[in-house]
DNA sequence: TGAGTGTACATTGTTAACAATTAAATGACA
DNA sequence: TGTCATTTAATTGTTAACAATGTACACTCA
């Protein structure tokens, strides 16, 4: 049985504006309006402070003390390559803890997001096939690390993802998913980590 | 000129809580109590709110709806080892941007902070000391790579310094500090990188 | 006795009014 | 006309009251 997520209310509100973020819509250097925002949630200002103090930490805004939070720009290509090879380290160490010890449920937990990012894909709902791809490696993640591992993780690739283009250029993401899967069924982990590596670049 | 910096009372309030997390006065799972923070800091408890949100970004604290703040628990053996590469990684990064480039200012600055180290460490304030091994290292790593770098070190280094013990049996310390910003001299980054190599560990 | 239910309390979540700060607009003066 | 000071408006920061939630304890009933 899928057990379905209950999400609060501020993490419904992040998990809008961080789809903005990363689609584009919001561009870099956009002021974000504290009272607008209200508006548009239909809460208080209260709880949009929380979000845009979170999605500060998590680098996808920059804040200045009695002036307010606008998107952040684009990562210098050095430190995007930076951020490359760590991602990879901490997705290669899930991979060697995760490799024959997943469950069925595990399984077909992430095979069921990769069913999704195959109907995003077809249906070139680019934005929705990004957070999916999040979704698959933050399940390994957390599964591999737990929430301190996931600590370290997500706001790296987060950052990595605003900007992003590979998606839309390639078609092998779906399959590549599906290899890291076929791997992570054998006792080795070298398959797993050899398969991540193709996967993240 | 020294430059003082101004830090907001909410940047006040957060320096205060991490210092007694990383001493060990406040103990893991220790519950944190909002209205009681705010009693102690003489505000409110919006600050008070912003600042938990803030320190759990970083790790430092773990949360859950509707119930409340903790202390986290020391890293595992694995995930510290993991960190400490990772960190490397980083510093190193630095080390690469920065050797042969720093101004007289920047020298000044940093054997500003050594001096502060060696005077702490005789006096054996520990926690004072580790405060500023990281500010030392915090400014190479925002000068080497601004605010994009700081954002994936920080949380990680912070965490780490929860089990920190090193700093108390070792008087090689300030030495190594010094090391650095003699190698940083030279245009070679090779010294710089091991020097910063024999730091981390 | 002990599993389950209900109630009271403590704590977190939210709200709206108010204060402080910043940025923009206005006007005075050289 | 251009620079600087002053005022004004918009925005963020803070506060305290109120709402919603979760926990702990007492109670019921088999």
């Amino acid at each position: 049985m899928l057990k379905r997520k209950i999400l609060s209310v501020r993490e419904q509100i992040a998990d809008e504006i961080r789809s903005d973020i990363i689609s584009g819509e919001l561009k870099p250097d956009t002021k974000l309006n504290e009272h607008q925002l209200a508006e548009r949630f239909g809460t208080s200002r209260g709880p949009i402070r929380d979000v845009l103090l979170k999605l500060t930490k998590e680098g996808l805004l920059v804040s200045r003390n009695n002036v307010g939070s606008s998107v952040s720009r684009p990562l210098t290509p050095e430190i995007q390559k930076l951020s490359i090879s760590i991602r990879r380290k901490l997705e290669e160490y899930a991979m060697k803890q995760l490799a024959g010890k997943l469950t069925e449920e595990n399984f077909q937990h992430l095979e069921s997001i990769i069913d999704d990012m195959q109907s995003q894909f077809d249906n070139q709902e680019f934005t929705e096939l990004t957070k999916s791809d999040i979704a698959f490696h933050q399940y390994m993640i957390e599964l591999a690390g737990g929430e301190d591992l996931l600590n370290m993780w997500y706001p790296i690739i987060i950052r990595m993802r605003m900007n992003y283009k590979r998606i839309e250029s390639s078609s092998k993401l779906v399959d590549e998913h599906r290899e890291i899967l076929t791997a992570l069924r054998t006792e080795d982990a070298k398959d797993a980590i050899s398969s991540i590596r193709k996967n993240i670049k």
